[in-house]
RNA sequence: GGCCCUAUCGUCUAGAGGCCUAGGACGUAGCCCUCUCAAGGCUAAGACUCGGGUUCGAAUCCCGAUAGGGUCACCA
């Protein structure tokens, strides 16, 4: 038999970090074993359910790579994968659980609930729900659902030890008489997901739940549904929380704001998010994979640095490409203890990850992110594609992130450069650099041919006629040439400028400097 | 509060009784390389929560304390 798994986000509009790491552990373990995993939607709470919600979390995936073999856009033996679209599945198992007798409707008023549980906290003790009608023959309770339909409970046997073999947390076990008798249908017939989950999971043929640790406490109810529902229970692999960074605290989908710190701002800001898109869209947020994307980041250092969050391949590696993470994956190398998330960590492997990224594909990248920054136009001509190509191809490892092109191809692609004023004040506007500069540009104006052969050694002769060290000169044309005091090899700077640019930039700086 | 889970450098981790004077990685600091930056090289600081056992021997097993987290919804 081959495994099946499967990962059910609620469409919330954009794809959690935790819930990517979730899916990937599911996917990776299928992929490692040959099965299916299966993607299936949980929007049985209507209220929060917004069709458009789902596509950020469908895109998400497939730009990460995370490809499901069933679910939505993809179809499958099983169709619907939307809860929504499953109900009358949990009405008939919900109503066969009440004439087992397994299940009791239960006619307490919000209002009671609330007050019994009230009480329960006011005496320091769990709230442990069990309806009045829990005990009640079957055949009565079923006459009384039929007459007028209320929501059901399941009855939650008593003095049972409820066993759950987990994967990774080992046995847990939970006194069936601490376990309150969840509601599984509302009176109006929609489901709640504990009940959907599980009644889905059966249905689906999941063998495996890879699922986020706070799922386990809810876990022992499961099980007994499971068996309520005549079926063997699937195995179960609880895996330890995502943390927010430095912190022992869940990364939580609630209260995601708080991330969208200035420095977040400013980086948005920089690859040309407004204020007000930044507070429209949800998922320009740091704990989402969106905001990765939307800053050039590539999708398999997420893919890589989220596997290495609570799982190790083994006691050194660290740059682990997607096939040889399906070729090693293993839950018994799952971590048993939360992990927080680390932005450094990740960042960095964005940049391994660009280091060996071909040339052709690194300029696709980071095209859109010059076309936002208005620096080319939509379809560049041959021209500028190859001055897009020298430029990136002279950035080398300076690029991480595609974004990072912004900045870099800035001086490059705009006919006016604007000077950093501490860059002016440190390398044009000292003493003796006009008169530097002027003599600089005289012989640099002989260079034939203006290459960087050329070049580099028409500037060594110049340092050893004036005895000057290399970087004393090589900085004031640096900044004349791009505006800024850090940038690539000055020769690969002058070989992308051409000779009339670079002259003309020179000859600028010393009217500045001078 | 009840119940459950967890506990190695700031962070991610290796470690399944002797290989541990605890290894690697990110980050941090210093040095080297160098036309700046980036990359690279080298070096440094930096951890077994505490207390009891078990054992010839414990980061590793047991118990307890402590701390953190999760969960107790007509949310998913």
């Amino acid at each position: 038999m081959t495994i099946r798994t499967r990962f059910a986000p609620s469409p919330t509009g954009y794809l959690h970090i935790g819930g990517v790491r979730t899916a990937l552990f599911n996917w990776l373990l299928t992929k490692r074993l040959g099965g299916q995993f299966v993607l299936r939607i949980d929007d049985t709470d209507s209220e929060r359910n917004r069709p458009e919600a789902l596509t950020p979390i469908l895109e998400g995936f497939r730009w990460l790579g995370i490809q499901w073999d069933e679910g939505p856009e993809v179809g499958g033996p099983h169709t619907p994968y939307f809860q929504s679209g499953r109900l009358e599945l949990y009405q008939k198992a919900a109503i066969s659980l009440l004439e087992q007798g397994l299940a009791y409707p239960d006619y307490m008023t919000k209002e009671e609930l609330d007050s019994d549980r009230k009480l329960a906290d006011n005496q320091k003790r769990a709230y442990i729900h069990r309806g009045p009608l829990r005990d009640n023959s079957k055949d009565d309770n079923l006459i009384r659902y039929r007459k007028n339909p209320a929501p059901i409970r399941l009855r939650i046997p008593e003095n049972k030890t409820l066993l759950v073999d987990d994967l990774i947390c080992g046995r847990c076990v939970q006194d069936s008489n601490l376990v309150g008798d969840p509601l599984i249908l509302r009176a109006d017939g929609r489901a709640l997901y504990n009940f959907a989950s599980v009644v889905d999971d059966i249905s689906l043929g999941i063998t495996h739940i890879i699922r986020a640790r706070e799922h386990l406490s809810n876990t022992y109810a499961q099980t007994v549904i499971f068996e309520a529902l005549g079926t063997s229970m699937p195995k179960f692999a609880h895996i330890p929380v995502v943390n927010e960074p430095k912190s022992k605290k869940k990364l939580s989908k609630r209260d995601m704001a708080k991330f969208v710190t200035v420095e977040v701002r400013a980086k948005l800001n920089s690859v040309g998010f407004t204020d007000e898109e930044i507070s429209n869209r949800d998922d320009l947020n740091p704990a989402t994979v969106a905001y990765y994307r939307e800053l050039g980041y590539l999708p398999e250092a997420i893919v890589n640095y989220l596997a290495r969050l609570g799982w190790s391949l083994d006691d050194k590696t660290e740059f682990i490409p997607i096939p040889e993470m399906i070729a090693h994956f293993s839950l018994e190398r799952v971590n048993d203890s939360p992990a927080s998330f680390d932005p450094d960590k990740l960042f960095w492997l964005a940049g391994e990850y660009m280091k060996i990224l071909p040339m052709d594909k690194k300029i696709a990248g980071c095209l859109p992110f010059l076309k936002r920054a208005n620096l080319i136009q939509d379809d560049p001509n041959p021209q500028t594609r190859a001055l897009v190509e020298s430029i990136i191809s002279a950035a080398g490892e300076r690029i991480k992130l595609f974004s990072d092109i912004i900045a870099l191809a800035r001086p490059f692609l705009k006919s006016t450069i604007e000077i950093q004023p501490q860059a002016q004040e440190k390398f044009l506007k000292t003493p003796g650099t006009a008169e530097m500069i002027r003599s600089f540009l005289e012989k640099v104006e002989m260079a034939n041919p203006f290459d960087s052969t050329t070049l580099d050694h028409c500037l060594h002769e110049f340092c050893r006629e004036k005895d000057l060290k290399p970087g004393k000169l090589v900085q004031p044309i640096r900044v004349a040439l791009t505006g800024t005091s850090v940038g690539f090899g000055l020769f690969d700077t002058f070989a992308i400028l051409g000779r009339d640019e670079s002259l003309a930039r020179i000859a600028a700086a010393i009217l500045i400097s001078g």
